[in-house]
This record gives C-alpha cells, sequence and structure tokens, in this order.
DNA sequence: CCGGATATTAGACAAAGTCCAGATCGGCGA
DNA sequence: TCGCCGATCTGGACTTTGTCTAATATCCGG
C-alpha cells in the first residue's frame, strides 16, 4: 500500500475529515512516511517548497486527526508529542540519546496480572514503552 | 516510615548529592508525601510559608535528584514532567480527565514476548502506562 | 452571484523549562 | 574568629511548544 496525495482524500473522507489542502498535505506527511513526527516535523515536511501552512494549521489539523482516530499520541520525550499515523495496538521503543522512535508490534507482547481497574473507569489505552540506551 | 526533614540529609547523603537547606526542603516535598509532583507543585510547597527556593534550583534540583537516581521521571502528560519519589519497579495508572497519576504495582504484572533489543542497546527502563477516563 | 458555514492565518499570548552571570553560602585552614 | 574559595543559589532573560483570537479566505447550496 502506498500512499499519494490522491488517496488522502478518501482516507480523511473515511475518518470523517473534509479533506482541505492543508489537511491533504499534512496527511501525506505522516503517512506516506509512516513515521512518528513532531508538529513542527510536520510543519517543516509540508512548508518545505513553498509556505503553504501555518503553525495554527498544523496544530489544529494534527488535534482534529487525533480526535477522530486517524492519528495516534505518543507521548515518551518531555519537550514534545509524537504523531503516529499507525493506529493499530503497537508498542514503542525509544532510543534516550538520539531521540529515536520506533515500532513494537503488540502481536506477540502479552501483559497480564494488572489489577482491576477503579470503579467508573474505562481503559482508554494502554502505553509500554522500552526506553533503551547504547551500550556506554 | 516516615519522612522527616532531618531524615532527609542522610538520604541526600545515601545517594551522594550534598545536603542542603533548598535540597532538603525539596526531598521532604516529595518523600514525605509519596506522590508525584510536577516542578511547579514543587515549588509551590516548598515556598508556602515564605518563598525560599527560586525556580532555577527546584529545576536544577529535581534534575540532579534524577541523575543521582533519587527519583524517577513520568513521562505521561505531554505538558509537564511528574517526578516521582518512588523509583522501585513500578507502572502507572494515569486518568486523562483529572490528571491523576496512580501507581499499579510490578509485583504481579508480566510483560512476555517484547522482541529482542537491538545490538548495542541496553534497556533503561519500561514504562507501562494505562491510561483510564471516567465512563461517561 | 449571495450568504452562511467552515477553514486558514498572523501574531499575540501562556506555560514549561533552560541558561547565565553575579551574589551568597558555608566548611575549613590559619 | 576570620577570610578564602569552591559549591550553590538566584533573578530574570530567553527558548520552545503549544494555544487562542479576531480577521480573512474559501467553499458550497440555492
Ligand atoms: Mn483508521
Ligand atoms: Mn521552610
Ligand atoms: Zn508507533
Ligand atoms: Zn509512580
Amino acid at each position: 500500500m502506498h500512499y499519494t496525495r490522491d488517496n488522502m482524500a478518501g482516507l480523511l473522507r473515511s475518518h470523517d475529515i473534509n479533506p482541505t489542502h492543508q489537511r491533504i498535505e499534512i496527511a501525506h506527511a505522516l503517512f506516506s512516511r509512516q513515521e512518528h513526527l513532531s508538529a513542527d516535523q510536520v510543519m517543516a515536511i509540508v512548508n518545505t517548497r513553498h509556505s503553504e501552512t501555518s503553525k495554527a494549521t498544523v496544530y489544529n489539523t494534527l488535534k482534529l486527526f487525533l480526535e477522530k482516530g486517524l492519528v495516534r499520541e505518543v507521548i515518551v520525550d518531555p519537550s514534545k508529542v509524537f504523531f503516529d499515523p499507525n493506529t493499530s495496538p503497537h508498542h514503542h521503543l525509544y532510543e534516550v540519546d538520539s531521540g529515536k522512535l520506533s515500532d513494537i508490534d503488540a502481536e506477540h507482547v502479552v501483559i497480564s496480572g494488572l489489577p482491576p481497574l477503579p470503579a467508573g473507569m474505562v481503559t482508554e489505552g494502554i502505553d509500554l514503552i522500552v526506553r533503551v540506551r547504547r551500550t556506554s
């Protein structure tokens, strides 16, 4: 499967998002790369050729994508949020020194023995982050 | 075990930290409460009676405690870091709406099936965060 | 083409955190 | 006790990430 700008409109519509020029560019930045990107990185990518999208729009759009379930948020670096085009259940490997973030397939990972949730609470997600560092 | 200001000096020394007035107050804020506190909260607590400690010192001190392994960092809220006086292996339950953060004992939790680490990498820690929300 | 709803924008603003150069502290030797 | 000197603390400027707002632009049905 490869993600062209042309596919993006359909993908956005299928998530109930009105496909505008800016939204298509932002979705394309994320989906064509399949990488974890910060808002800043998204803005840099989208505005590479000629400035096309404002900071406000980048933030608004990423938040919209999040609400609509098109992307997922990864909170792992205290200084910025990463946006993840992969919304299937998976975990993360974070290289503390370089800031590199990669996926861990959830398929074979089993988490067991978690205590029952407090009453009236429902799980929104379980984040598992393996923090690694180069052997020094 | 209860954490008085008097104990703090010994605790700091045992972690190779020179116990100063400010460091004792900051450690006392964290350890006497056994709660997850942000830098801002620590500053507010320490400066309740009379202003005693500057912002720079609060941040410097928390970073020092972190380096010396006296506290642990919990990255769960995109807008601020929490500092955790509990350094034994444990996981976290995060209430997304209220921002409340609580501990999950690691004793009965088993995480299995993680893929082998890339060569030359060593695990620094595994963070498991259960994000929950009130049933609406 | 018109009018209203939706989307975009510049730039002001806020909050968390960093940095630096100067002031202060406090333990120790004389 | 006194003064020295490295360690520590400090105010405040600065940076970065993200939010907000009011004005403008775009889109679309009638
Ligand atoms: Mn989907
Ligand atoms: Mn006090
Ligand atoms: Zn991912
Ligand atoms: Zn904890």
